[in-house]
DNA sequence: CTAGAAATAGTAAGCGTTTACTATGGAGAA
DNA sequence: TTCTCCATAGTAAACGCTTACTATTTCTAG
């Protein structure tokens, strides 16, 4: 790379911090509001004109600043969304439709994560208000903490009258009356499925393993689940649901305890990929072979599912496109939620996929 | 949830948008300077104006608009931080380190990804730049196009002109003289180290399969892989080096096709983790034992490496710790590096993990 | 007592845009 | 020729906050 320095040398050409658009105009020998309109091109301004100020901001490397143009009363063009954690893969893939998403509609992504603490989520929500971002969008279950959703929802209320708003995504509504949108996946149909896949190749005793306690996501995975159990006559037993966590230490951990326990199973339900994949070391470590001996599943068909030996029977969530439609749906006119359930609330779908972790019980 | 509306119910008290310091000050029957003095706490107020104005914050549910904080010169404590893509785990984790470390700081954090568009990354450094972000943060290698480095050094000038600062993270420098700061652990050596441990288990013919050619971490690591070689005497074959792309999918279209080659080879380094997966798999399909018949190691020891059957051997990189650096080193006030390299270059080392996926040669 | 230092509060000048209004030439119409 | 109407360009008022100055009190010390 050479130090020869080309006329044409744009950028770093004023020495000060950042050229303002006083110094465009100045320098094309114009007034502001005509740079300003020059930009925005949403007023005419004369081809010679509007020629001479492009110059002048390349020459000094002119970018507008953005606070400035928020505060001016132009929209922010952002749009933030509020995970537990960028490395959870579940979390991820919804960011990245979320990200391409906006950056289809021109946006920018304001990506924050909460780490799975409450008061953090609040926080962050007025973060995001202070940001005036055109959307936040939070992701993944809930807690049903009523306090906690009356803070949530005077956030929602505070958002929609400052003309943004508040997207649920994956998890239950703030209540009647509060104005947010919603897009969800039919968690509980998921579950619902593969139970009874796991039925109709003959299990009856499934292990349920992992999601914390009155977590949304987790009621909603055990609803279907019970409601397959019931509708083959399948007895309830409550010393087969383990909640706990999501992550793979948890599904490790109580399957060793369990193992350790002799309780009577043929088959675990993973509440999700993680966990299942925590349940298949533990299964694995005491030789204890998949799917011979015990057949495993998951839920969310993230790709460390397909990437585990066996490879994971579990439930497919459309994750991107999840975030896909959070967007859309937060930047689409329709009008909030109020009251009255209406388009606002989106549902996608989901499938189970059949891979190597399933087989009939051995020991019927 | 009652509709019970209590007396304390604040935040949407107001009708209109967003209430303004004006009108706190109203409320509280002081000035806007006190309320904003109060609220920023670096300034003596009295103690009874002080919880007046708290109340009628809360009344009220007013959050500061950021973009006049940030218009009126006050920092906008966020950093930029551009990605290939959200759901890449390596840039996941490093993700995560930079979000954790940045509110660590206090600051928020503007997450945006490339999804490896050259162009689109210079524009997203010039949107970071319009933001005002107190630093940004460019992560991953980068192609070595001149003209792409004279654009972004131009970049790097602009945000060290505006008080900002461009950290480069695993990639290299741009140039003596062009302002930045840099964060970076050492390919080359974890390449050196996993290839001498391949050889020393009697490997001599390796494969090297994947990354984009004319790509930084590439470079590195074929640097690292052809050390290795040197130092053991054995002959560089260019027929056992095949770059091409880091994804999955590419490991294994690559593999097959070199399986069909009949390639005379015992071992298979990958690029990175992914692109093993990818080999794994292809060799998995085609009936090849791993590690017996052929060894196989990856880069990077992100979690589908312990996913992996058999769990694959590789070269751990501290990711989020990556990450972490790489805000501090942003928000210290260290200078930049401006001509003679300083402390402002950070590398922090690789080792290599051994699992499962390698064991000497079987027909030496 | 009284000058001078705290402590506390208010005034008002920006920060860099956008945009409603106003001004200035011509060009075409009457 | 005079009046209207466009096409352009400029002026200046927000936008909501921070902060340097200035103005009051209230102490404290001499």
């Amino acid at each position: 790379m050479t130090e020869k320095s080309s006329p044409t040398e744009p950028i770093h050409a004023r020495g000060g911090s950042g050229a303002t658009i006083a110094d465009v105009a100045q320098a094309a020998g114009v007034s502001v509001a005509t740079v300003s309109r020059a930009l925005s091109g949403n007023y005419p301004v004369a081809k010679a004109t509007r020629e001479r100020i492009f110059r002048s901001v390349t020459d000094l490397g002119y970018v507008a600043n953005a606070h400035a143009r928020a505060l001016a009363g132009a929209t922010t063009r952002t749009v933030g969304i509020i995970i537990n954690d960028v490395a959870d893969p579940f979390f991820a893939y919804i960011a990245r439709g979320v990200e391409r998403q906006a950056s289809a509609e021109g946006r920018m992504c304001l990506i924050t994560a909460t780490h799975g603490d409450k008061e953090r989520e609040l926080a962050l929500v007025d973060l995001m208000r202070e940001q005036r971002t055109d959307a936040v969008i939070l992701v993944g279950g809930a807690s049903d903490d009523p306090r906690y959703r009356k803070q949530m929802a005077d956030r929602a209320r505070a958002l929609d009258a400052a003309g943004s708003s508040l997207v649920l995504c994956g998890r239950p509504s703030l209540g009647p009356g509060v104005p947010t949108k919603m897009v969800t996946y039919d968690n509980e149909g998921g579950a619902f499925a593969i139970t009874d896949y796991l039925i109709s190749q003959g299990h009856r005793r499934i292990l349920y393993v992992g999601g914390p306690r009155d977590f949304s996501t987790t009621a909603s995975r055990l609803a279907g689940f019970y409601r397959a159990l019931d509708a083959r006559g399948i007895e309830r037993d409550p010393a087969l649901v383990h909640e706990g966590a999501f992550g793979r230490g948890f599904g490790y951990s109580r399957m060793r305890e369990l193992l350790d326990q002799d309780v009577d199973f043929t088959a675990v339900f993973g509440a999700n990929d993680l966990v299942a994949a925590g349940i298949l070391e533990a299964l694995e470590e005491r030789g204890i072979r998949v799917p011979q001996d015990v057949s495993v599943v998951g839920y969310d068909d993230v790709p460390v599912a397909s990437e585990l030996r066996p490879r994971l029977t579990t439930v497919r969530v459309p994750l991107e496109e999840l975030g896909r439609e959070a967007v859309r749906l937060a930047l689409s006119q329709s009008p909030h939620d109020a009251g009255a359930s209406s388009d606002n609330t989106l549902t996608v779908g989901t499938h189970i996929v059949i891979r190597d972790s399933v087989s009939p019980p051995s020991k019927p």
